[in-house]
DNA sequence: AATTGGCACTCGGGTTAAACGAGTGCCAGG
DNA sequence: CCTGGCACTCGTTTAACCCGAGTGCCAATT
């Protein structure tokens, strides 16, 4: 059904239409590419990718563009992941040469990604599940308030208000401190619930409550809502990419931290390269968008993830190939510090 | 040369022109606003007005347009703050009632601000050159590395990595770190360039490289950087306001960080409603785009900026009174916290 | 069975021409 | 100073038209 010249002839339309984002008819193709057939073959051959569904037109008398179901078996057999050119790896190691602190590291990458694909990047936060905890540090703020600090053993630091249930004195807080810091110091936050599960035990009755306040946000809201940090950037290159429409909504995509989360978790806990192309993004109003993501993190751990997204007409390796190394580097980054 | 007809024609024009969006011309003036004269008479003012170059029309045969300097007119002498509805209002706090953190209080101001005028929002981190230290937290990350956390009296939270030019040990850790909360503890960060100018002299010799590390990343980074960070959102809504031309353009203006910081660095340090209309905005790119910002901050002192950006073609007194109005509220809650 | 050249057909895009109409400027009269 | 009248301008819309890229099909060839 499907011989070695209709792939060929598939991945010729792709790439043609990727580069002029015009129908690609039949007679351009074998001039471009050299086919060493006539036009006619040629016509034969995208009659039947049209029937498979792999290929549409737009209106009769126009040449072939892609659908979705094309630009899958594109990526899934007939292209591989480009790799990078000297001076795009050396630009990747310049833009994220002067980043020590995360923001610096995420804001960066995000600008970085979009500039290499002039596409639009998306970027969460690294889980902070994986670490360890450093250091907690509790600072009276109000009566009934407190401040809860956690610094991580990757250099993290997180905080939060905590409203206490009753008011609290300097030493009951200085002694809360201390019993944090001995039940937690070095241990994994993804552990932190059985570590702190009998602390309540060696505290004055009085404190409880305000002790279980602390561990309540401790535990749900600076692990957990972490997480949920997603930034996007390269907003303007979507004005070129002429989106056919709709870039209204895209951009209200972009704007809601729900959808990024939505878009992101589509692709499992995997730190492989995932690729969406548009229907395929279960994303309302992203149809018609394709989304590159990958996991990325220190070593071979998994703690976030970062993506590209454009058109569906877009350079699928040379993409795939940016968003890899881009996750790779930051990888080590993050490893490093 | 322009008595009290000629403005309220001036001002009709761009109360229609704002709400249509097309050139208005003398005939339906007259008839959407009750003036009580004929249309031949609105013409002769129009052109008087046109004169004087407060309004423009496209090409002939076309109803006439604002200029910016009839923008500039109107929001100076024939426009007045518009006060936000009973519903706006309870639309601001219950957006920004479950706001603890000054991550959050930004955030969500800027989508309260852009959901409100339908337009892009833009909002500048509070300074911390007001706040005072309350505490300075000191952690080992690696032999040459350390993590300064600086926690202020608003209970906000800043962390920075400090490379330093020797190794250190576990005491003088301790000891720079008691040193340091002695002397800046409850002290305006605005003051701490004074306040640790002797202390190299009371550490160990060996120690003063470090400690000298330590304090300028204290007083250059964590203070001056913070006020660089600015966010913007509501870019969906340019799509909608047909900006003319070089959405583009607005999108990358947007994107950088620099023009963000000079477009609200312009209008000074007032706390004042300002609006910068069209060309008046120094930032290339931007011509097209009306800007309207205010300092905010608790009580009295401004501790940053925040705007909103639109087409010139804007409502004026209903964004005036948003971005009034939700300046501050954010005011009252960042004083409380 | 695959390939090829030939040929009629389709249809979107671009061009030209004409009719339309909103809006103007000007003027003469109230 | 205001008003009604009127000629004029010019962008927009509509219609008719042609052009050409591209297709599908078929019969002939390999």
């Amino acid at each position: 059904m499907l011989d070695d010249r209709k792939l060929a002839v598939l991945r010729a339309i792709i790439e043609d239409y990727v580069s002029t984002t015009e129908p690609v008819g039949s007679k351009s193709l074998v001039e471009r590419h050299n086919l060493d057939v006539s036009p006619a073959t040629i016509r034969n051959d995208m009659a039947v990718l049209e029937e498979l569904g792999y290929i549409t037109q737009p209106h009769t008398s126009a040449g072939r563009i892609p659908t979705d179901k094309g630009y899958r078996l594109f990526v899934d057999r007939l292209s591989s992941v480009k790799p990078l050119s000297g001076a795009e790896r050396r630009a990747i190691e310049t833009f994220l040469a002067g980043a020590y602190e995360l923001d610096d590291v995420v804001t960066r990458t995000v600008r970085l990604l979009a500039q290499l694909t002039r596409q639009v990047a998306v970027v969460q936060y690294p889980s902070l599940r994986r670490s360890s905890v450093r250091h907690v540090e509790l600072v009276p703020l109000a009566p009934g308030r407190l401040l809860l600090v956690l610094i991580t053993d990757t250099g993290r630091v997180e905080q939060r208000g905590v409203e206490l249930p009753d008011k609290i004195d300097e030493d009951s807080i200085a002694h809360l401190r201390a019993m944090l810091n001995v039940c937690m110091d070095g241990q994994p936050l993804a552990d932190a619930a059985s570590m702190v599960v009998d602390l309540p035990g060696q505290l004055e009755p009085g404190d409880r409550p305000n002790a279980a306040a602390v561990l309540s946000v401790l535990l749900e809201s600076l692990v957990e809502r972490h997480e949920e940090k997603i930034v996007f950037g390269g907003a303007a290159n979507l004005a070129t990419s002429d989106f056919s429409k709709g870039l209204q909504d895209v951009l209200e995509a972009l704007e809601e931290q729900v959808v990024l989360m939505r878009l992101l978790g589509e692709s499992g806990d995997t730190a492989l390269l995932t690729v969406k192309i548009g229907a395929e993004n279960a994303v309302e109003g992203l149809h018609g968008a394709s989304v590159v993501s990958t996991g990325y993190g220190a070593g071979d751990q998994v703690l976030a993830k970062l993506a590209v997204l454009g058109p569906t007409r877009m350079d699928y390796p040379g993409t795939m190939g940016a968003v890899r190394a881009v996750a790779r580097y930051v990888g080590h980054i993050l490893a490093e510090s």
